[in-house]
DNA sequence: CTGGATCCCGAGTGATACTG
DNA sequence: CAGTATCACTCGGGATCCAG
């Protein structure tokens, strides 16, 4: 694949299709809950136990808009009290190796995106940032 | 690697990890001046024409969260008119390959997401969800 | 147990005007 | 040309309360 087709890939249409992701797994939850579903089928309370922090409502959300997408199922069980369970669809697994991807990238390169941003704005000297 | 280590990637500490990078990578504009950048080194004004529909601060704003983090380096030149060249860092590179694997996931499945979002809630009949 | 409804606040973003 | 400053607005998301 050459350079140009790989950029096209992201800047594609004026970057749409990257969008299109980005506004789908960007919120603070979605990834994490399917991170999370990859382990298996669970509750909602079950859920919630598993992703540290999140509010009943954002679960309940973030959940509704992945299961509109069709990256998870939604089963509910007419009982007393309720059970619901939530499991990813096949699509919603297919997410997983890209989120790895980044995951990975995330681990290698943090520490260095930390640094650099410690040390910037501290380069005292007579210009602040590089010249030419 | 198991399953266990792949989602503990992304679940990780809570999920910090994979926080940190959206955090970084999941504004509006990010990501398309990291792709726009990696066709070579540009100017201010020559982003801005690449990237459709970025106003003047946006760019600038982005681009400075980027220069912090060390994705993209700045260079000026002490020249009248004033020229400004951005470009990639290493680091800024290897942010392409993960952005690509999402890129790539979003071209396989936006057709079957925005099928699945059209259906949702059409389903007439006695029960709008799935019942177990 | 599984949510829905409501209120509120801050962050991200766009528009516009100004400057060295 | 390459920004900075200010305002206004939207929207994500947390807290809280209510309901089947």
């Amino acid at each position: 694949m050459s350079q140009y087709e790989r950029t096209c890939m992201i800047r594609g249409d004026g970057g749409r299709t990257i969008r299109a992701v980005l506004d789908r797994i960007c919120d603070k939850w979605t990834l994490l809950i399917v991170a999370t579903l990859e382990e298996g089928r669970l509750r909602f309370t079950e859920l919630q136990r598993h992703v540290p922090g999140i509010s009943q409502r954002m679960l309940t959300l973030t959940l509704r808009n992945l299961e509109r997408d069709g990256l998870v199922s939604r089963t509910a069980y007419a009982e007393v009290p309720p059970r619901v369970e939530y499991e990813l669809t096949p699509m919603g697994q297919s997410l997983i190796p890209p989120a790895l991807a980044l995951a990975g990238w995330a681990i290698e390169n943090n520490a260095r995106i930390l640094a650099s941003r410690a040390a910037y704005g501290q380069e005292a000297g007579d210009g602040e940032r590089t010249q030419g």
